[in-house]
DNA sequence: TGTAGAATCGTTTTT
DNA sequence: CGATTCTACA
């Protein structure tokens, strides 16, 4: 097999090459934004294929699973194919794995059911009825509140009267009924075979505690381990890492302190500071040199920074020359603030810069609603991250939850909701025909033996076939064919304001089953990797057309692009007024807001709007978001409008005014900021050039406003 | 017992 | 403003 030499001295800084050299041992890798980690650990995985470590012997884990794909395939193309094969993906994922194969020693079968949050919530919602806490009057928690206790609790390896105490004082008073209820929730999913995200840790981690040939036996599997995103874990994930690198100590873990922003699911920076504790004679190493940003941004950043209440470990510099301070944008409203960056990106559509290399980027899902609208108008395509997944619609998990019954015929849960959208199946109804399925031993089957009554005995039946008709030998997507023609008639039912847009979600799921050959993966994927939901309405989904990001700042993690947009900068949405109470709160969304800004390589746009819809309220006026005070008058400069956004014509004295126009020859080399190394072809007209590139091709280039230098 | 319409409610971030 | 929860009626 061919093996590519690696380049470590041309292709790495000291640092890097440090980190990527030291394979044995603990290590600890502080790599501040934009400090070429990724890569860094592209390559560390790149050599230890080089020496001779077998690719199953690796393990990678990263925050999501498309993180560590990119990462192999990029190690791939480095040096060895046989890169692709290293184990790789999140916690979660390698625990669903491990449990598939040793949860039969904690007392559950392989084919267990994974509950997303929304699952967790109905259960949990469920047995709070059956227990009586769920009386009007009583003030006892709402379920996703209580969900919400139960997670922290277990990922702060703390007790819930701790977890009450601190997060929720004000129901104190109902600890016992919580505690009593989290036992019997504990109780109903190891019944019932089901687990949680945070059960996937916790079993995980007891399997390694308990069983030491399992753990002995994973120390021999993964002899090196890396993990990325490190400031992002929490106490249980720690231990995990504990436990299985305890054998060889080969364990790397990357992160940045600054850039931890995960702490409302338990994570704590913290980690990543006592690291070399947990594994005594740790090597650190800290990567410092920002290869993404210009030196104004990183300016911002570093301000930003400095006012955090906890100093951090690093300073970001760059060599990167030029760039200028990024932009203030105070728009009246959010109207306008949308108007402002739908006009902004259309300039630099026409400058060269391609809608896939733009970010917009905001706090909370929900405060990029009205800017969809404008893109939409405007025929701008998108792609949002963040906010709905498409897995936790109502008519997904319907259809989703008849896939589960396959899989595990006493899955109550998902019982409950097919029963449900019978016509004349209530609460009532469904509890007593799943009394009578819970003690069959095929309740699939056992379903047309259930003595109904007239009322619902039609609809009981027609689902029964569709039962025996899902036994045969199917593919995911042939089974969910035949759930959808037997759901069609229910969707336009319940749901019949939206229907066909709904319709359109259920083909999308098709779409992703046809990849799937085993049900058991389609829905454990499902689960613990949600294929994200809105794809604008302005192009067909699989179309190739390059796409602006629209995304929340917790999924632009790890990402970059050449302008970003980060809007809506006002005191109670960024920060958000949800974190406005407790000083440890306010730090985190400070670090989100350095998170946000050093996602940008060339321009960063910051935008407010003075006024905007609180819920309730109606239009309020708003503060500029603290984080922008702070710096304005020393790393901003305000957007001043240019005349040719006063006017729609351009007129000849614009054009003659700009030292650029016309000034391009067939044959001239030019460079740009985008697409590198270029050579003209010719004009196209007095304000538009054509210019082929090296790597980017053939471009348009508008004179306006392309910043192409002649080289 | 189930459903439809009324009232209320509370609004982050994610595996 | 939208979804969830409650109440009144069939």
């Amino acid at each position: 097999m061919f093996v590519k030499k690696l380049n470590y001295t041309e292709d790495l800084n000291p640092a890097q090459r440090e980190a990527v050299e030291t394979l044995g041992g603990p290590v600890l890798v502080i790599a501040g934004a934009g400090s070429g980690k990724t890569r860094t650990l592209v390559y560390r995985v790149a050599r230890l294929l080089e020496e001779g470590v077998e690719p199953e012997n690796i393990l990678l884990l990263t925050f999501t699973r498309k993180a560590a794909r990119e990462m192999l395939r990029r190690a791939a193309l480095l040096s060895d194919e046989r890169c692709e094969q290293v184990a790789g993906g999140t916690f979660h994922s390698l625990a669903n794995l491990m449990l598939r194969e040793f949860g039969p020693l904690l007392g559950y079968t392989r084919n267990f059911v994974i509950l997303d949050r929304g699952d967790a919530e109905d259960a949990i919602n469920l047995l709070r009825t059956g227990l009586g806490l769920a009386e009007k009057g009583r003030r006892f928690p709402k379920k996703d509140t209580i969900a919400n206790i139960f997670s922290k609790a277990i990922n702060l390896r703390k007790s819930l009267a701790e977890v009450v105490e601190e997060h929720f004082p004000h129901f104190l008073n109902e600890l016992e009924d919580l505690a009593r209820l989290f036992e019997h929730y504990v109780r109903y999913k190891q019944e019932h075979q089901l687990m949680d995200y945070d059960d996937l840790l916790v079993n995980w981690y007891r399997v390694l505690k308990e069983f030491p040939e399992v753990r002995r036996a994973v120390g021999t599997r993964f002899q090196y381990i890396m993990v990325d995103e490190y400031q992002d874990t929490n106490a249980l994930q720690a231990e995990i890492v504990y436990l299985m690198a305890e054998r060889h100590q080969n364990v790397m873990v990357v992160g940045d302190d600054s850039q931890s922003i995960y702490a409302f699911r338990g994570a704590n920076f913290r980690n990543i500071l006592e690291f070399p504790q947990l594994f005594p004679g740790t090597k650190i190493i800290k990567l410092e040199e920002n290869y993404r940003s210009t030196q104004p941004i990183l300016d911002l950043a570093n301000a930003v920074m400095a006012r955090a209440k906890e100093k951090y470990t690093k300073c970001l510099f760059t060599r990167k020359q030029g760039g200028e301070k990024p932009i203030l944008y105070k728009a009246k409203d959010e109207a306008d603030q949308s108007r402002f960056i739908a006009e902004r990106i259309l300039a630099l559509r026409e400058e060269g810069v391609p809608l896939n290399e733009i970010a917009v980027l905001f706090r909370s899902a929900f405060h990029s609603f009205d800017l969809e609208l404008e893109l939409a108008k405007r025929n701008l395509p998108f792609l949002k991250y963040g906010g709905l997944k498409l897995i936790e619609t109502a008519h997904i998990k319907d259809v989703v939850a008849h896939l589960r019954l396959l899989l595990n015929p006493y899955d109550m849960l998902a019982w409950n909701r097919v029963l449900l959208l019978i016509e004349g199946i209530g609460p009532k109804t469904s509890r007593r025909i799943m009394d009578f399925l819970r003690t069959s031993n095929d309740p699939l089957a056992a379903l047309k033996e259930y003595p109904s009554r007239p009322s619902f005995a039609k609809g009981l039946q027609k689902l029964t076939k569709l039962f025996s008709a899902l036994r045969a030998d199917l593919s995911p997507e042939e089974r969910l064919l035949l759930i959808e023609e037997y759901y069609d008639p229910i969707l336009t039912r319940v749901y019949y304001d939206d229907h066909p847009k709904r319709a359109k979600d259920l083909d999308q799921l098709r779409a992703i089953a046809h990849k799937y050959s085993s049900l058991e993966e389609f829905l454990a994927d499902l689960a613990l990797e949600p294929p994200e939901a809105s794809v604008s309405e302005v192009t067909p989904p699989d179309s190739d057309e390059e796409k602006l990001t629209l995304s929340t700042v917790h999924s632009a993690k790890g990402l970059e692009w050449h302008t970003v947009f980060v809007i809506s900068l006002a005191e109670g949405r960024f920060p958000s007024s949800y974190a406005m109470g407790r000083q440890e709160d306010l730090e985190e969304e400070r670090r989100l807001f350095y998170v946000a800004v050093t996602r940008a390589r060339e321009n960063l746009f910051l935008t407010f709007p003075a006024t905007y819809y609180a819920p309730g309220e109606g239009r309020i006026f708003s503060k500029p978001s603290r984080f922008i005070e702070e710096v304005r008058q020393d790393y901003l400069r305000n957007w001043v409008p240019s005349p040719r956004f006063l006017s729609l014509e351009t007129t000849e004295e614009d054009i003659e005014t700009k030292p650029n126009s016309s000034r391009f020859r067939p044959g001239e080399l030019v460079w740009h900021p985008v697409f590198g190394e270029g050579q003209v072809k010719h004009m196209a007209d007095n304000e538009k050039v054509i210019v082929k590139f090296v790597s980017a091709g053939e471009k348009t280039l508008h004179l306006k406003y392309a910043r192409l230098e002649r080289i």
